[in-house]
DNA sequence: AATTTGACCCCGC
DNA sequence: CGCGGGGCCAAAT
């Protein structure tokens, strides 16, 4: 059995930049939870060392990806930072702070889920 | 080849 | 909320 663990680095960034592209508009996930869906779990820096590597890319959502707490990676004052807010902003997902309510738009995969009737 | 760094995270205090 | 400490691992020094 094929285990992304014993998958060279190239592979486990494509596995991860993989799991990125499906969030889906309106939606976020932390950098934990990609690492996790991505059969990585622990590997939170290595998503962003992904995410960088192949920094903003038309086909990867990365302005999606934020920290454990809701809160966008970079500092207020960045370029990079605002204009995240402002991908996030244009997806209707509020940013107050530099921060987004987790519990209202993080991403829930069914996948992991299950269909709860919540 | 050894050390440091980095779009991170979790725990305890 | 902030700090320190440990974990994580590929890439850059």
């Amino acid at each position: 059995m094929y285990l992304i663990e014993d998958a060279t680095p190239a592979e486990k960034y494509k596995a991860i930049l993989g799991v990125v592209k499906r969030v889906p508009k309106g939606c976020v996930a932390t950098y934990s939870q990609i690492a996790d869906i991505a059969g990585l779990p622990g590997r939170a820096r290595m998503v962003g060392k992904a995410l960088g590597a192949t920094f903003a890319s038309s086909e990867i959502p990365w302005f999606r990806v934020l920290r454990a707490d809701g809160r966008i990676a970079f500092g207020a004052d960045t370029h990079i930072g605002k204009e995240q807010a402002m991908h996030l902003s244009n997806e209707t997902i509020e940013v107050k702070n530099m921060r987004v309510n987790l519990k209202l738009y993080q991403w829930r995969p069914e996948s992991l889920w299950g269909d709860s009737t919540d």
